[in-house]
RNA sequence: GGCUAGGUAGCUCAGACGGUUAGAGCGCGGCACUCAUAAUGCUGAGGUCGGCGGUUCGAUUCCGCCCCUAGCCA
């Protein structure tokens, strides 16, 4: 039975270019929409830029420009950037649209209508100078924490722990420079409570439908575990977003717009008449809750909470239908470590582009993408060889060394039957790969790409065995030959259907080479059989690694500009990239076995006088610290040595050794500023050091 | 620390509701072939299936603990 899709990818912030992390996502929801068209289904396939925001806003203040030039530009080169990647849209749109406007308002006042919005006032820093409130990531100082200068408002990137802007020590506005102060202002709220028995409902029936992976639906529980807090979703002028109806100045955030952006794209599709058969009717069906029609997004594990838990209820809320599907993906590295700007892995489309063919990437990300949400890593070496192994080597090679014998002797034109000898070969061949149907499907595109993989090298064998090169020399072999060729030729264009949706490109050369136009995944039923087809021209050209390497020289940048390898910019825009470049580098250099006397003295080893020793509820392990540390003040410290110690209460006024200046820790249960030192193997075997009394709380051990 | 995942050949990964010699691709060695873009075929070497315990006639597969990696903690 036929179905009819709304398919969508994450969409792009309109901040910046589109780059390789973006690609694992347009890549793995393109391949999906091209396989199930080919399958028979209705799909409509859309998605828009992302362009709302405060970030937004001040950059097009930077550069002089209005925000709707900003956003125009950038529109104009992402569009390019994924139409040359081969990712073909029904609709490319933008979040600030009035289409967009108009659906957000609708949903909105409906949310309004059924009483989940409420309203309450939020204290937040605001820049006197520049007269606007800050966000999170606008704000820097110290952290309250480790005490790390020039931090982000909502976390350290020093020492990992995250914080409300507020309790920043010393902070100032990155837009003016100036001492923000602390000013109340009307907040307004989705009550995300209303929906938490729908919402663990919802994901369960997803769960079970495959619309979305069991980890996802695993991990989302903790969100419960506490209650669903509202939902802030108001912002205060200026701001770049949609003024909220009936409030003056103030405005949407980003992620309120961001998701009915998806719906407001294929409004756009439907209204336009663009697609045929479809119209501006059946957008409102589409919505409907029971429409029986199927709406699947595709994100990068970064937005799970966005899209599977906001974003539905937004939708339930205002009575409208909720997605079928939300299929999440992990990151992009690049030869093992996140992409860096400073090592060239940073690489942009565009530059992708410029040096090498985009079935290429699209190949390699498919033989890597399964339906869970690990990360894949494009290790350079092994995309260069794989590529040229399986698409080259294999692949375009039964083309390329039978095309030459069928001119030469047979004017092109492949014979009427297949070769009564190989009985059965093409059907069993076939049969195989529509296992790939499912496959496809499900999001598996590594299992398709090994199961492809593995009928060309049936292919290759065949020809090898039958080697039409020796009969080509007996001219009483003719028909044999004709005959072995037609079957090597047969696999390589059912091969080529199959492959079709993840190297539509190459692909196309293909079907131009043999004549043949087939449009869906059934036309590899049939053999291609008494039809005359071109002469072959190269179909594909091996990766030359200069390509690779030169790709990486001009994607270095001496600056080292913080970058996400997420598929989306705004969530959590924490600066991770050169972070893990950090972890990465010190992890392959820490390994010696002896430490120099600098290395110890690193170390700074305090006295601590226990003040209180407890047991922390809802854990097995910890125990909770707070020692006097002397010149260095109250420590709270967490300690996993509950299991050797069944009464907390007698440690209070011992004197511990720890770590003072060990990178504060946030846990569940609070912040832990240091490490108690024990000795033993772990369990009851632990023993908690201690210093002779008359050593002064805070005093330094060496 | 909690949670979610992952740790299987040099690399990327598959797999086993527990059962004879643990698989594939790439890479590497040898042989063959010469139609083909130094492509292809055959063949070989390479693994104590993260560690320790437990259940079992039998565990890499189940259970427990531990170690390591990644991410999340609004």
């Amino acid at each position: 039975m036929p179905r009819e899709i709304l398919v969508t990818s994450a969409l792009p912030y309109a901040n910046g270019r589109i780059h390789l992390g973006h690609m694992v996502e347009h890549t793995q929801s393109d391949i999906w929409v091209r396989a199930m068209r080919m399958a028979g289904h209705t799909v409509h396939y859309v998605c828009a830029d992302d362009a709302h925001g405060t970030s937004i806003m001040l950059r097009a203040e930077r550069e002089g420009i209005t925000p709707e030039a900003l956003i125009e530009g950038v529109w104009k080169e992402h569009i390019a950037d994924l139409r040359d990647f081969g990712v073909v849209y029904d609709h490319y749109s933008s979040t600030h649209t009035e289409a967009n406007r108009e659906l957000t308002y609708r949903i909105w006042q409906a949310l309004e209508k059924n009483g989940h919005v409420e309203s309450k006032p939020v204290k937040q820093l605001f820049d006197p100078e520049r007269q606007m409130f800050l966000p999170d990531r606008f704000i820097k100082g110290e952290c309250p924490v480790c005490h790390s200068k020039d931090q982000y408002g909502d976390a350290c990137e020093v020492c990992g722990s995250t914080y409300n802007p507020i309790d920043l020590i010393d902070p100032y506005s990155v837009v003016s420079g100036a001492k923000p102060i602390e000013k109340e202002s009307l907040h307004f709220f989705v009550k995300l409570a209303d929906f938490e028995s729908l919402l663990k409902t919802w994901l369960e029936e997803r769960r079970h439908a495959g619309g979305l992976q069991s980890e996802v639906v695993n991990k989302l529980k903790e969100w419960f575990a506490d209650g669903l807090r509202s939902w802030d979703v108001s912002r205060d002028a200026p701001y770049f977003g949609f003024e909220i109806p009936g409030q003056p100045d103030k405005y949407f955030y980003v992620w309120v717009d961001a998701p009915v952006g998806y719906l407001a794209a294929f409004k756009e599709l439907c209204d336009s008449g663009g697609k045929p058969g479809l119209t501006a009717a059946d957008f409102d069906r589409f919505l409907d809750t029971g429409s029986g029609t199927e709406m699947v997004h595709f994100i990068g594990k970064d937005i799970i909470y966005f899209h599977t838990l906001f974003w539905p209820a937004m939708l339930h809320g205002a009575g409208l239908r909720m997605p079928t599907q939300v299929n999440v993906h992990g990151f992009l590295t690049v030869d093992g470590a996140k992409m860096s700007k400073s090592r060239g892995t940073f690489v942009n489309a565009r530059t992708y582009l410029e040096h090498l063919d985009p079935d290429w990437l699209r190949y390699y990300l498919a033989s890597m993408l399964g339906p869970t949400l690990t990360d894949i890593d494009l290790d350079l070496k092994a995309f260069e060889e794989r590529v040229n192994s399986h698409l080259v080597g294999k692949w375009v090679n039964i083309a390329s060394r039978c095309a030459g014998f069928l001119h030469k002797f047979f004017d092109g034109k492949l014979a009427a039957t297949l070769p009564e000898t190989a009985h059965g070969r093409y059907d069993a061949a076939a049969a195989k790969l529509e296992a790939c149907a499912a496959l496809y499907e499900s999001r598996d595109y590594a299992a398709a790409m090994r199961l492809i993989i593995e009928v060309a090298d049936e292919a290759n064998a065949y020809v090898a065995d039958h080697a039409p090169w020796v009969m080509a020399k007996d001219e009483s072999r003719r028909d044999e030959l004709h005959g072995v060729l037609t079957l090597a030729l047969n696999y390589f264009r059912l091969l080529t259907i199959w492959l079709a949706p993840v190297v539509p490109t190459t692909a196309a050369r293909a079907f131009e080479f043999l004549d043949d136009t087939p449009a869906d995944f059934a036309a590899a039923l049939r053999p291609l059989l008494g039809h005359a087809i071109n002469p072959f021209k190269a179909l594909a050209t091996r990766i030359d690694p200069k390509s690779i390497e030169a790709m990486i020289e001009v994607s270095k940048e001496s600056l080292q500009p913080s970058v996400s390898a997420s598929s989306s910019a705004h969530p959590n825009p924490l600066p991770q990239a050169e972070a893990g470049d950090q972890r990465a580098q010190t992890a392959t250099s820490t390994s010696p076995a002896t430490v120099s006397i600098d290395d110890f003295a690193k170390l700074d080893l305090r006295i601590g006088k226990v003040r209180v020793c407890e047991a922390v509820e809802g854990s097995d392990k910890l125990l909770r610290f707070e020692l006097d540390a002397g010149e260095l003040g109250t420590r709270q410290i967490f300690s996993g040595i509950k299991s050797a110690y069944a009464e907390p209460a007698k440690l209070v006024g011992r004197n511990v050794v720890f770590i003072a200046n060990l990178a504060p820790r946030k846990m569940r249960f609070g912040v832990s500023e240091g490490m108690i030192l024990s000795a033993g193997t772990g369990g009851n075997d632990l023993f908690l050091l201690d210093a002779d009394q008359g050593a002064g709380a805070g005093a330094p051990v060496r």
